[in-house]
DNA sequence: AATGAATGAGTGTTCATTCAT
DNA sequence: TATGAATGAACACTCATTCAT
């Protein structure tokens, strides 16, 4: 209750250091996205307005700095689940989450190299994914089910697995193009992958 | 019949450069594979038994090699095509092509970073895809469609996408543990990914 | 008695001070003995327990602190003589000290490259190795003398740069095997280095 | 006999590598000399007039550098034992051949951190540094005796060994100023130790 | 035409030094 | 005054690319 805990003394260069933390952390995730995870340091620290030792300094290892890259957007979608939550009735929150995942899908693409580097470094990193996100959403699709909007019985885990999957842009966009075929076409709701949209209609009840 | 690929002088160190072009293009697949599309020239030049100036003198840019790996691999995987077609019948046939995507699929994996780097030289090559591999794959299919042994109206490119779509590994692993679901179970049928034997059950008609 | 020592207020900090300092100087020392000379300074500085700062604040030049360190040393060397001066006769008082001195010069080994560094801030030092040691040794020198134990007229500017010369480890180790040339041997006094112990054998006084 | 085995054909690029080979080491010598042996490879590279690629293409790793360059000096000194000794009477050839030996053991000060660096890359240079000059000193000795002008009985190995640790600096310069102890003085020979100089007088036969 | 030595820009990384706290 | 975070120059080393042979 009190708030004694955020009153010690050693505070020092707090600002600079949490202003930098999350300047750094935004710096390599647009250096990731633009140049991949091999992204020179000196680019991120200049983008990040720091000097390379401050990087350094943080994240030893190259691969400290991707996996926390790859933890502030696994926690921001997770923390993106329980604002959409609050905000909107469970089929919709869960709607506007698939966005907020496939964004942090798109992001991860660059990332494969690097879970595929063979770098033990990366093993946590799937678990994780899971681990930090089901329970999130779970409890939407529980308050769906509760709601009888959203099918009962079913698991975050398979629900987030799919959407993931599905919000991959496939094999490296190896597909002609099938923009012209419109026959799946009155599920339109916005969802940019018609797949998603699919899947979601599957999920949610239609109220009949 | 024509006598034409054999009357010229020039032709005799043909004998040479086709063992060269072999030999890069197996070398620079080996390399990339396990290095990654960035895999330093000399290692490839080292592999092919070839001096680099033997490689940037058929190959100036790095993406020229990386595209030659492609459309070898990929012509590969059409050939394949045609050679089970002409060797199983269609649904069997269809059922081991699934296999050869697949690996051709594994492969293009680390192509990703290139594919996605923004150098137009790479933009043919989605297209190349599926334009060089659905007319083969296609036959497959009107061929069992009129053996009755596979579901009549499917595209091929349908088919193509869908599969190596699946041959993915997803969203880089990022399951908990979905081995003890074991309802999807009676359909196995020897093939590697379950997806995809789910998939090729869909296709493939039942002898009803 | 004297109350000087913890009458005014500033001299509060001097037990601090004191520690700090010698525990740079000792950190320092086995920084340098360890690492060269060019040993990191964050090194040294955590080794002392001490903020690379506080170094700082002392030794502005790294220059300042090797000569610290030589001359903290060098004291100690030189103090060494005076302790054995008073607790052993002059001969094995010289014999002892002798040792005191192959481990200093053993130390400096580190610091030939600083000294042949051009830099002027070492100039002084190799005066003030004679010019602190000479006058203890010296001492000894003259005590033996008078008791007709070190033989009369000998400089102890020369004994010391004998002795410092002998105790070095010669050309960088630039000798085949001469362990197996037995014949200085009779004149074994447990001093490690045989060549020292001929040099002593030839100041001291045989009691004939 | 035949000179065939000069003519083989694979002689390519031989001048250019000879004349880089040889400059790279007269670099290397030169900036180890001035700036010891962590000397910059730009340095080195640009005072030899190529790429640092090209000193790391024939030297991969630096102690490689400082090995080729403490054996071109030490052949080169080995050599003049013979040239001097072609064209000087022994005990003059001798005098002189220590002067070359006083300038490789002045260059190989600053290899001291290399050589006490534990690498083991250095290991087989101190019995290098013997085993290549004392055949050639042994020589001169030889001759030297035969002709009644060298003391006979005298090794090469403890005369080499003895010349270079005289030849030394002695501990750092550690001595005030003995310049004007004349007493030494009739022996001056020209040679630039004193020490030296007594030495040799004693290795060489008075003719009495 | 093939080779591989040479070049040097690019990048990771370290560490002396400064300075906000 | 002491601390240690931040800076950025310096340096090792790699490797794409050129070009003499």
């Amino acid at each position: 209750m009190t708030a004694a805990e955020n009153d010690v003394a050693p505070r020092r260069k707090r600002a600079d250091a949490v202003r930098n933390t999350e300047a750094v952390l935004a710096a390599a995730k647009a250096a990731f996205a633009e140049l991949g995870v091999d992204a020179p340091m000196r680019d991120i620290s200049a983008r990040a307005g720091v000097g390379v030792g401050t990087i350094y300094r943080n994240y030893p290892q190259r691969s400290d700095l991707i996996i926390a890259v790859f933890r502030h957007e696994l926690d921001a979608t997770a923390a993106e689940a329980d604002r959409l939550r609050a905000e909107f009735p469970p089929a919709e929150a869960l709607r506007r989450w698939a966005d907020s995942l496939a964004r942090f899908v798109a992001t991860k693409h660059g990332f494969a190299s690097a879970l595929h580097s063979g770098d033990p470094a990366y093993a946590p990193l799937p678990g994780q994914f899971i681990g930090v996100l089901a329970p999130k959403v779970q409890r939407i699709l529980d308050d769906g089910a509760a709601a009888g909007t959203i099918r009962p019985g079913i698991r975050a885990e398979d629900v987030i697995y799919a959407l993931s999957r599905l919000a991959d842009s496939g094999p490296e966009g190896a597909r002609g193009d099938e923009s012209d075929r419109g026959d799946e076409g009155d599920r339109d709701d916005g969802t940019e992958n018609p797949m998603v949209g699919i899947l979601l209609d599957g999920l949610t009840t239609k109220s009949v």
